[in-house]
DNA sequence: AACTCGGGGGG
DNA sequence: CCCCCAGAGTT
């Protein structure tokens, strides 16, 4: 099994991508590949490229970080998604900026925000460790090279595939390793139309063998999406002013701004103007926003969760996907400018 | 083991 | 419409 890991190594010294958290070298810089790590969990690399360039133009360091207030972190964030990472990013920079970076899995571990694929990512980037990180590109590419047929959502089956990518680990070479899967399976062997004639790997791999790799690997079906009904008031102030609504931080968007609830500003959902009804989409939830414009003559007070806002003082905000959306649409109908 | 937590790209 | 993406935390 030690040709796989010599197979693979090869072909990523080759192909490797050109990313920009690679470009500090190896041993990786410890700031720069938390970041990244941080903000590619459930997120592609393309979504994540603009974000990574204005995020270290923002935050340098681990110390600017630390210093920065949380509501500048959302803002750097905003649009990204699961806004609890920046969140935990935040609380963990203060921690590492007090003792400093860890050089272990445990260590990392310990972090708010790092699980068990980023603390064997990081150490085995930064520092040499000797750990395979299971990501879902490595579960794909191990399910695949295995014929695992079990589900590997499953931690039995997880626990399998980890003690594989264990004893396949090249030794001294694990942060190169722990690359090259998630490479192989970016581009080679992909969720969907595997490309197996290109594969470094496919004279070792059971399902190419057989010509399941497409089916693999399996899944357990996601439960269906609760649909909600959410009322939207994009409430104008005859001074121009818009009404935001901050979400509480434990919540579905956690943080981030939104255009409030109607009944929030003691206003009739229905008196509004029809400005725009879509629907967005979650993970488990599906929102039926039906946002309406209301012109208020006597704004209602401000409070910690309650904001009067100038339509050009936006900018500094973190706002939701449906608030960008809603306000756009405002614009496009002249309301606000 | 099940649920929660965003948003977008692509078949 | 569907899937899945360089997962982690909570219950």
């Amino acid at each position: 099994m030690a040709a796989v890991a010599a197979d693979l190594l090869a072909w990523f010294a080759q192909t490797g991508r050109d990313l920009p958290w690679r470009r500090s070298g190896r041993p990786r810089d410890p700031y720069q590949a938390w970041v990244a790590e941080s903000m590619l969990q459930q997120t592609r690399v393309e979504t994540v490229l603009p974000y990574y360039d204005r995020w270290l133009a923002a935050f340098p360091d681990v110390g600017a970080l630390a210093a920065a207030p949380l509501d500048a972190v959302l803002a750097q964030w905003q649009g990204l998604g699961y806004y609890r990472r920046a969140r935990h990013l935040h609380a963990a920079a203060r921690t590492v900026v007090a003792d400093g970076w860890p050089h272990t899995v445990a260590g990392w571990r310990v972090l708010p925000g790092v699980g068990p694929y980023m603390a064997a990512a990081l150490a085995s980037l930064c520092d040499g460790v000797e750990a395979a990180a299971l990501d879902g590109n490595a579960l794909r590419v191990l399910a695949r090279l295995s014929g695992e047929e079990g589900a590997v959502d499953l931690p039995a089956v997880r626990a399998r595939l980890a003690a594989l990518a264990t004893s396949l680990l090249p030794s001294g070479r694990a942060g190169e390793w722990n690359e090259a899967v998630m490479d192989l399976g970016a581009t080679i062997c992909r969720p969907r139309k595997p490309r197996c004639g290109d594969c470094p790997v496919r004279g070792h791999c059971l399902a190419a063998a057989s010509g399941r790799a497409a089916d693999l690997p399996v899944r357990r079906p996601r439960r269906p999406q609760v649909v909600e009904d959410v009322a939207m008031a994009v409430a104008l102030a005859p001074d121009g002013r818009l009404c935001l609504q901050r979400r509480p931080d434990d919540a579905l968007l956690g943080g981030l701004w939104v255009f409030p609830d109607p009944a929030r500003l003691g206003l009739d959902p229905a008196a509004g103007w029809p400005l725009l009804a879509f629907t967005h989409v979650f993970t488990h939830r599906r929102w039926r926003i039906d946002g309406r414009l209301h012109p208020i003559a006597v704004p209602p007070p401000e409070a910690d969760d309650l904001r009067w806002v100038r339509p050009d003082a936006l900018d500094g905000l973190a706002l939701a996907a449906p608030t960008r959306r809603l306000l756009a649409a405002a614009q496009r109908a002249q309301y606000i400018w």
